[in-house]
DNA sequence: CTGCAAAGAGGCGGC
DNA sequence: GCCGCCTTTTTGCAG
């Protein structure tokens, strides 16, 4: 049975739990997960710097700063297993959104003959555009690229770039078109992209690439 | 050591790690996590629906519909600890954005004089609007309620409800205005407020609400 | 610190 | 199944 105070109230009724408390004694960071029989999510968590207190059959989580609290009451302790960190694994991702864009901007040719990169991560007031591109005609092409699926929201936030590159002297005048590109596109944002004259869809996936 | 592949590849380096297997024979769904010694977050991890195969010093966690499958290759183990479920524990959560529109949506008068409640979760194709009200002169407003912050995605959700919103007869004839309510207004989204004569915010935060 | 967006996002509810 | 969206999102990164 736990208790949780903070950002909402939650209640977790009886039943079994594991409990992962990752001490900073042990050399963890103080952060706390509760895991119920199912869901790949917690029950229960809390953030890095909880201080663990514990008296018998009860468990105190506090995190002092954040004004966050988990309790647990303990009816029964199936087992329990103290462990110092000896060595922490370092984890290698391949294949994330940052090496799919990456792969593009390497050849942007692929999305549109004589496309050429400007610049990669370019900022703008609303944020940073993943490819910013110039076509043979010298018009800025703002590239939002989305490793699993375009929807609607992509279109937004590409349509949020457009109108702050549309501002910028640089690339104003000849005004700024811009390229959603991704493996799928959902349907709600095709239909939205028929209006959108400035705006296409590239299907491309991973296995599109060299 | 471990490795997954599936939607992406991922290696993980030799270290300590804690595994949970919620395994369908003792009573969970299936899936698994794969906790190293810190970060709430696991390092890797697999759906519910997992299938579980063992080898001396070897774990095979594999997905097959997903196409997704985990290695570990166990150097030492420490300590296992099998254990069917007996309960599961409810979770019943409080003041979570659900609560939080449900107190708006009765007092709606908090947000502006004369407000009155149409409609709660009101379709339109483009997703459900929170608060869907009508003014005292018979104006339709569209009330988007975020209980942390309010930001540019926000407010372009609540542009496409809006857009869609003006299309229905219903409402389309004395046009259709928007609310944005939230404890905190994001400076970016504030100044694209400006531009945005139908749309307005009001602060508003959990403590605020009876 | 704020702002912004990805994540192997997960999970839920609606259609 | 697709779609939209909330999450105690968490995490990472840049200005």
């Amino acid at each position: 049975m736990a208790r949780y105070q903070g950002r909402i109230d939650a209640e977790l009724g009886l039943g079994d739990l594991i409990i992962i408390v990752k001490r900073v004694e042990d050399g963890g960071d103080g952060s706390v997960v509760v895991h119920g029989p199912n869901l790949v999510t917690p029950r229960n968590w809390m953030p890095a710097g909880t201080v663990f207190h514990e008296e018998p059959g009860y468990l105190r989580f506090e995190h002092e700063d954040r004004e966050e609290l988990l309790e647990v009451w303990v009816e029964e302790e199936y087992h329990r297993h103290p462990q110092p960190v000896g060595l922490t694994g370092t984890l290698v991702k391949l294949g994330a959104e940052q090496e799919f864009s990456d792969r593009i901007a390497q050849q942007t040719w692929i999305l549109e003959d004589g496309l050429e990169l400007v610049e990669r991560e370019y900022r703008t007031p609303a944020g940073p555009v993943d490819l910013l591109c110039v076509d043979p005609k010298g018009q800025a092409v703002a590239v939002e690229v989305k490793r699993r699926l375009v929807d609607t929201s992509a279109l937004w936030q590409l349509k949020r770039y457009l109108a702050h590159l549309n501002q910028d002297p640089l690339w104003a005048p000849k005004g700024v078109r811009g390229l959603l590109v991704g493996p799928h596109l959902r349907k709600p944002c095709r239909l939205h992209l028929q209006d959108e004259a400035h705006i296409k869809f590239i299907r491309l996936g991973f296995e599109d690439l060299s």
